[in-house]
RNA sequence: GGGGCGGUAGCUCAGCCGGUCAGAGCAGUGGACUCAUAAUCCAUCGGUCACGGGUUCAAGUCCCGUCCGCCCUACCA
């Protein structure tokens, strides 16, 4: 099977401790639309998603709220993660938690194999050690010290110095692999998007690597080092495996190969585990890179990164509350440019979804469907009469589904929505142009009426299908309200590439009324 | 300190290799229309493309400098 006929796309698992914002909803949903277009276009689709649950940091939170570290994950996951895929519409293929054994076994399968072909050596570990945390500082977690310690380097939390502590680790054998990687980016310039990125993950290989240090032994909340259970296996080693251990790397060899290499999704912050350490540990083990390591924007609020301490993180159910996740889904998707920063505000949010989705693609839908309800008795009629105008709308819809395709290729999300919508732009302005209101008065003139609102709602059921994997419910109901569902089966089962073919939608097909799409939403 | 990205109409942003590139959407204004969620359609107002130099026949578009903003600098999408 070729490289075309399938696509496994992975979201970055999410670190349970933290909270749901929308900055998690957007990766998911940017990952859940490609899916979606992909699995609807015949591609044979994979989506991952799932939640990482090592380390240190979700001990100590267990700790705190006394329970094991295994239960308190349950209840993240539980009570915060997969409602969150719920909460956007997410219709992911698998979920991964890093506790589960399937993934456990394949980190220890992974190491064990990278140990003993020389990949992984022991090491010294020093660091910056804070008693108080009981746990090693990066510089960053540092400050000057004030008062007696006034001079030194005392750790943010406690304000007291910091030991250097030496621990024996285990390394991997990462700067061994700079050419090697180097020479992936060369051979596949878009291995790493957007080329902005891919600069930047270049020059940061050029610099060179260190090792990297892979075990801890300073707590135990995480996958044991086979050889030596005396360490815990590092949280982003671990974690990274999940794209593998997910499609049965080591014991389904033949899902393995049918789905891997995965395209990465994944925010730019991270991008650099995903796109350096990640396709070392691969060839260290002889697998293939990842297919693309595609790094999104940043959601800004205010002109800034989102942020819990500058609490402008905002979850993703107090926008779905108010709009609906079709709106969420659309709005994220379509309002930036994917790849690059965006801003958030409600007031821009509100704004698009006013004029975009309840006067622009849900008036329309309305209108149409109402029209036909009214005129002809609820049945779509059949083209009888067809002119210029109406083979435009035809045109205009197969353009859009090209460019939606070519977008959609090069993960430009939002211009594939752009291309879709200009159908329904075309469409309000083909139905103020032909005035079938005008038309209907004419008894003569039949044959043009039914011709108009045949094309009105061909064009809305070809929208239906190019808009579902961004917005399924609100496509749902149009479907459902054309008669397509009973005359052509489920919205899933159409196929992307055919949505522009014309004539789909038979006559005869019995419409239903339509309540509003996106309802008009009274300001707050 | 080093690195990245950005500064284009009131707002959010397109503008790839320099030559209809001064644009889109929204907001504003005027008009048309009534099938529809007072919605749609047409027209229109609006910018010395951060600032200063330079290269060029020609520069938002390349180079240098300055100012401003954001981000990264090994475990936050």
């Amino acid at each position: 099977m070729g490289a075309a006929d399938r696509f496994y796309i992975a979201t970055p698992i999410f670190y349970v401790n933290d909270v749901p914002h929308i900055g998690h909803a957007y990766t998911e949903v940017a990952a859940d639309v490609l899916a979606r277009w992909h699995r609807q276009s015949g591609v044979d689709t994979w989506s991952l998603t799932g939640t990482d649950e090592h380390g240190q940091k979700i001990l100590r939170t267990a700790v705190a709220n006394g329970v094991t570290p295994q239960e308190w994950a349950d209840k993240l996951v539980e009570s915060a993660w997969k409602p969150l895929l719920d909460t956007i519409d997410i219709a992911n293929d698998d979920f991964i938690r890093t506790t589960e054994q399937r993934h456990e076994t394949v980190v220890q399968q992974f190491l064990q194999k990278l140990y003993d072909d020389g990949f992984i050596t022991e090491g010294e570990y020093e660091g910056y050690y804070c008693v108080g945390c009981e746990e090693y500082k990066q510089n960053d977690d540092l400050v000057d010290g004030v008062g007696e310690f006034a001079g030194q380097r005392v750790c943010a939390i406690h304000g007291r110095p910091i030991e250097v502590l030496k621990e024996k680790n285990y390394f991997f054998a990462l700067s061994t692999f700079q050419q090697k990687l180097l020479d992936l980016y060369e051979s596949q310039p878009d291995f790493i998007q957007p080329a902005s990125l891919r600069n930047e993950i270049v020059s940061f290989v050029r610099r060179g690597l260190d090792d990297l240090s892979i075990s801890r032994q300073s707590f135990d909340w995480g996958v044991r080092i086979p050889w030596d259970d005396s360490h815990v296996t590092y949280v982003w080693f671990d974690a990274l495996l999940n794209y593998i251990s997910a499609i049965g790397w080591g014991s389904d060899d033949e899902n393995f190969s049918r789905r891997w290499p995965a395209v990465q999704l994944v925010g730019k912050d991270i991008a650099r585990f995903h796109a350096v350490i990640w396709p070392a540990m691969l060839m260290a083990a002889g697998l293939q890179p990842p297919a693309k390591v595609f790094g999104h924007g940043w959601l800004l609020v205010g002109g800034e990164k989102m942020s819990k301490s500058k609490l402008t993180g905002i979850a993703p159910h107090q926008i779905t509350e108010v709009f609906g996740s079709d709106a969420f889904r659309y709005y994220f998707m379509s309002a930036i440019s994917f790849g690059q920063d965006g801003s958030f505000s409600w007031e821009d949010l509100s704004a698009r979804y006013q004029a975009e989705l309840a006067n622009g693609f849900g008036n329309l839908a309305s209108r149409v469907v109402a029209m036909i309800g009214k005129y002809c008795d609820s049945v779509v009629p059949a083209a009888t009469d067809v002119t210029d105008a109406d083979r435009r709308i035809e045109q205009v819809a197969a353009d859009a589904l090209a460019g939606a395709q070519r977008a959609l290729e090069a993960f430009a999300i939002h211009d594939a929505i752009a291309s879709v919508w200009t159908l329904v732009d075309e469409l309000n302005g083909y139905l103020t142009e032909q005035e079938p209101w005008k038309v209907a008065k004419d008894p003569a003139l039949e044959g043009r009426l039914h011709t108009i609102l045949s094309t009105a709602a061909e064009g809305l059921r070809a929208l239906a299908v190019l808009l579902s994997p961004v917005m399924p419910q609100a496509t749902q109901k149009l479907w459902v309200a054309l008669g397509a569902e009973a005359a052509l089966g489920g919205l899933r089962e159409q196929r992307i590439p055919d949505a522009a073919r014309w004539g789909q939608l038979p006559a005869g097909a019995q419409t239903q009324p339509l309540g509003a799409l996106f309802p008009r939403i009274e300001a707050e």
